[in-house]
DNA sequence: CAGATTTGCCAACGAGCGTTGACTAATTTG
DNA sequence: CAAATTAGTCAACGCTCGTTGGCAAATCTG
């Protein structure tokens, strides 16, 4: 009881490996493409330690691709900046490090898998929505936030999962301010 | 040699049958997770029927998903509504008959799928590129063919694919004046 | 209406999947 | 340093997949 299992050393830059290994499959060709052979060959270890680190497949999935929007508080923001600094804010997170805070990876396994695209739905409700509806008109806020998530969502399909030659090639400031126009009108009502 | 395989009546409408039913579960949970036995039941017919058919799965994804955009000429389109009546176009299409002319079939498999995903971008090269090229300056015409393409294929996935609530419940009017207000910017680069 | 052909079903294949349990080797800690 | 406990490997399971070949029955044509 002294040595719980999985919290040793060894075990946890394991963990860790299988962890990073599994952002990058899934995120590069989804849940059902990715096989736990796969992860366990890029983690440098045999596939059964997937399953006995994490449970299961599905398990490891949802672990791996929960991702925390944090968005801001679109009410103190300066009203007419709120379209820009949102987009500033989605770049930042897709951008960065591994997996873009897992975005990128539940977008790709949204489109084919249930589960996924409904924690998707579920991460729109809970984050996107609260956000968009306090930067205008109670009464409109569904729609506005709709609005905002296509155009978000576009953005996030085309450069990181599609990969439209075009759309990855678009500098980061052209979006900010072309894409952030849109939001901004999107999310005021105007 | 009278009567060439696959050319009489009853075969006629058995293949029909199958293509129908493959354009509904592709559609609905994309190329890798329909399975050919999936197809073969929706069709009313043995799975080993539409192998021997079609010759293969991907055969058959490769013809139900061939989208073809029927794109307007924007450069004859009066100057300062190309923007509404590209998003027109679009709806009706994908609005419309079974499949929405492939959009959605093509769209939910090429998130996962790297045949399709390609395919995609060979579409948009091909069709949205040289259209909306027509609408502007040739010099931006990749940035705003880009831009374009994130938001009506951001619409396609939110309305169609993820089905996200409230951009279903958007009225087909509301869609055409506000999207099209941004396409009509990113195209015609103001 | 009869003979020829094709449609369709059945059973089975080989491969790949997620997952499990038993065994060996490594590592941690008193 | 040694006993204990864990990490890791290996082989195998049950299942599902796409696909194939052979056989029965429906259908078309002269």
């Amino acid at each position: 009881m002294t040595r719980p299992r999985g919290s040793t050393p060894k075990a946890i830059r394991t963990r860790q490996a299988i962890e990073d290994a599994a952002r990058k499959l899934f995120a590069d060709n989804g849940f059902e493409r990715t096989t736990v052979r796969d992860i366990g060959a890029r983690a440098g270890i045999d596939p059964a330690m997937v399953i006995r680190y994490f449970g299961s497949k599905e398990a490891l999935f949802t672990l791996v691709a929960m991702p925390d929007l944090r968005l801001p508080d679109l009410g103190a923001v300066a009203p007419d900046s709120v379209g820009e600094t949102l987009v500033r804010h989605f770049l930042l997170q897709w951008e960065g490090e591994q997996g873009g805070g897992g975005m990128p990876v539940l977008l790709r396994s949204a489109a084919s898998n249930d589960k996924a695209g409904a924690r998707l739905r579920d991460i729109f409700r809970a984050q996107v929505l609260p956000a968009v509806a306090a930067a205008g008109p109670p009464e409109t806020a569904p729609a506005r936030a709709g609005l905002v998530a296509s155009q978000l969502l576009g953005l996030a399909l085309t450069r990181y999962v599609l990969k439209l030659p075009p759309v990855v090639a678009l500098p980061l400031d052209l979006i900010v301010r072309e894409v952030g126009a849109t939001i901004q009108r999107y999310a005021t009502g105007r």
